[in-house]
DNA sequence: TGATAAGGTAAGGTTACCTGACGATAATAG
DNA sequence: CTATTATCGTCAGGTAACCTTACCTTATCA
């Protein structure tokens, strides 16, 4: 026999995962590079990710929503403000407090990488189909829920 | 309005499956931690998954086929070998190189490791089914295909 | 047999985070 | 209305998982 006992016999789902989201993540900072920025780095997604674009939102709340800390969001935010794309103003309300706002060319550059999202997910659906496209999001959306009852099914060993 | 011009409304697939992969990763260490291998690391992943539980491999083979440089799986084998899982003796065939092997306790680890990935996978299955969980998988194996089309589609701007 | 290539190691850099400690401001309690 | 406590952002330094460059050793090939 030629294979580790156990070894799965086909691609585990993981390495799947793994491929495709590296290739993803790829794609959207060379495409912001190939628009002029050629200093964005994968870390700045964080920030458009959970930067609202019609309100100015304090640097801890976007860190709390991205899930990393807010000394990482603060750099991410400090090097996107070296790039123009966003800008800190004194929260009138909160003396501590800035708010992180789009400038005019961070919300236009922005919107284009929203739409290059929406144009590869299209180009996805169109060759696997929508109804593919659907499962595939909510399968992955039930990862937790599976690794939860696994958990629960071996507990100590 | 409420939101950035061309934001999606949906969370957008790189987001959902980002977060798929860090649960799983996550899962995998912990598991393995928790069989009394506490020195663990997210990186030795790379080893468990390119090398062959039957033969012999070369550090570098195995840093070619897991898309890393030679130095990085160098260091991942050094503390596996460390950690009593796999380790170094000299190619009989060629002076220069080292053969990686799992050890006794190693080849059980894994297989353990493997078992876990299926387990969980049968898990998804349990909750999804079997043709959504295969429908994931083709879809995330098409991804690249996705990104490429896009890029043809939009050349220069 | 000398040039070139390949295997592995060593040293140091980069990216994307982290924890801990801090000064400034705000909220709240006495 | 001060004293305590909490929150906002920053600074300094650490860690994980890589990378590049350089090197020594051993093969292979002309």
């Amino acid at each position: 026999m030629s294979r580790l006992e156990d070894k799965p016999d086909h691609k585990p789902l993981i390495a799947v995962i793994d491929h495709a989201l590296r290739s993803l993540r790829e794609d959207m900072v060379a495409v912001g590079r190939a628009r002029g920025f050629s200093q964005l780095r994968l870390a700045h997604d964080a920030l458009f990710a959970t930067l609202s674009g019609s309100k100015g939102e304090r640097s801890s709340d976007l860190a709390a929503r991205a899930g990393i800390t807010k000394q990482a969001m603060g750099e991410v935010v400090r090097e996107l403000v070296d790039l123009g794309i966003v800008e800190m103003t004194p929260d009138p309300e909160d003396g501590r407090a800035k708010l992180v706002t789009y400038t005019k060319k961070g919300r236009e550059f922005a919107s284009r990488g929203f739409r290059h999202i929406l144009d590869v997910e299209q180009s996805l659906i169109e060759i696997v189909g929508q109804d593919a496209f659907d499962t595939t999001v909510e399968v992955l959306g039930r990862v937790d829920e599976a690794l939860a009852k696994v958990a629960t099914h071996s507990p100590g060993e």
